[in-house]
This record gives structure tokens, sequence and C-alpha cells, in this order.
DNA sequence: TACCTTTACTTGCAAATTGCAAGTGTAAAT
DNA sequence: ATTTACACTTGCAATTTGCAAGTAAAGGTA
């Protein structure tokens, strides 16, 4: 699993080796929404990543086995990336910061619909979501 | 609340912005274990963050209402450090957390008995947890 | 009262990471 | 044949991290 540090035993700690820095879980949020995504679609996101910190990303989640790139039907010059199942099972994290981020910040309106189904069923909500995006 | 930097409306991203760093969580997982912890305490963790960036992290987490600093009875030398109310409820987020872990990597023994609790009844494990901190 | 220890930091500096801007290579469109 | 689109790479400055040592206030000890 490339280059992990394991600072402890923790799986909090070894979690956070993995996708715990600042850009990460933005890429995977992106493919959570979009299921696939080009490169270029990533650097559309509104935090602007930056291209060079962006390919080191990618190639770190890739090698960590959260993201997955393959060949685009439309173009030899593109690629999409998709998360894997391991990438995928971090559906439920994605939700639960939702659900924190909704009681102490303003809520954007991309977000309301989301909140208010998770809010209804969230045990189905996540079963739904992951399977569509295993689809 | 301080000094967000705010790279989009986002809530991810905002969540991140306060504790999406390599250390918060870490911080904020020994304050779920321990309820109150002093600098050393800190300090003593298997993750050996280091004194300034500890020193950092405590006041950009205390900036942002994640955590509270207190006297201690024992001494006017030393402080408690514990979770607000903001805090506590990242509490399902780290649940998550282990919960994606657990799939990924060998549990550690001290995680076992809470993961066992966990996959018993997740609801009442986390109302239970956040009941005893907010004691 | 002098001094040694504990506790919570701060400081200085080197190393690593991030971020910006510009450039490169290949494939497709004109 | 030339331009455009796409996925990166490169160079370099700025920020952040990490290590080691130091400081300041409080408390204990002789």
């Amino acid at each position: 699993m490339s280059n992990l540090k394991k600072r402890s035993d923790c799986p909090i700690s070894n979690s956070l080796e993995e996708w715990g820095d600042k850009w990460s879980l933005l890429i995977i949020r992106d493919l959570m929404f979009a299921k696939e995504c080009t490169y270029g679609d990533f650097l559309k996101s509104p935090e602007k990543i930056a291209t060079n910190i962006l390919a080191a990303r990618l190639q770190a989640l890739e090698e960590n086995g959260i993201i997955t790139k393959s060949p685009h039907s439309d173009s030899k010059a593109k690629f999409l990336y998709s998360l894997t199942d391991k990438g995928i099972a971090l559906f439920p994290v994605v939700v639960e910061i939702n659900l924190w981020a909704e009681k102490y910040y303003p809520v954007p309106d991309q977000s309301k619909k989301m909140l208010r189904a998770i809010h209804k069923d969230k045990e189905g909500y996540i079963k739904n979501a992951i399977a569509q995006l295993k689809a």
C-alpha cells in the first residue's frame, strides 16, 4: 500500500495518512458527486487546487487504492478517475462531515436536497448512494 | 470564528479548514478518549506531535470553538483542555473513520471493544459517548 | 531561602510541502 | 499543416512542518 508512514496503530492516524491532507477529501467529494471526473474536472472545482498538487494527490490516492484511472471512451488524451470500493466506503464519513457542517455553517443551496434526504433516512440514503457509485 | 480561508461554500471544504490538517483530529481523538487532557498528555500520544505544532493547533482549535482551555485544580501551572459541544459533535465523524479503518487495516486491541459496541448499536453507542463527554 | 523539577509553552533554523506561473507532450479538431 | 484541448511537469518562492534547545512561572525539597 505505497508509502504509509504509520505513526502509530491508531485507526484514525492511519486513515489520515491516506486521505487526511487538505485536498484528498475534496477530490473524493468530487467523485462522490460526479462518479467520474477527468483531470480538468477536478481543476474546475471551486476550491482551485493547483495542478501540480492535484497530480500528486491523484497519484497518491491511486497508489493507496482509493481511486482508479481508466481510459476515456471519447479520446486517448482523456482519462477518467473514479472511486474504488475502498474510496466508496468513505461515503459515510463524508455524510457525517456534512451533518456536522450543517450545524455550524450556513447550508449552501446545493446541499439542501441531500441533507433533507439524509435526515429522512440516513441508512437508506447511504446504501442507495453507494449502490449508485458501484453501479 | 478566527481566520477561516473559505475556499468555497462547500461544507466539506469549510470543515476541513477547521480541523482537516494532519494533527487536529488526533488531538480531538485524544479528548474523546480522555475527556480532558493537559498539554503534556497530548505530547505523550504515540504519534509524537512536535511541541510547537501542538501549541499552534491547540490555539487554532480554541479559536475555532472546538476545544476550551481551563485551569487545573491541582496547580496554576497546569491547564485542562476539553471539547466544546462543537467538538463533541465530531464524534460521529470519528466513529465512521474508525469503521472505515476497520475494513482496511488490522484492528489494534485497544479499538476492539469500542468497535464491538459500535456494531451492536451504533446510534446508542454514540448517544451514550456524547452524553459522557458532556457530563 | 536557595535550588531543583515540573509544566506549558517559545524560539531558531533546516527540511518538507504547497502554491503559482509557465512550459511540455500527445491527441484530436480545423 | 496548424491550432486547440487535455493531462500533466518543471522551476521557484512562500508557507508549513519538524526537530532541538531555551524560557518563564509554579511548586516541591533541603
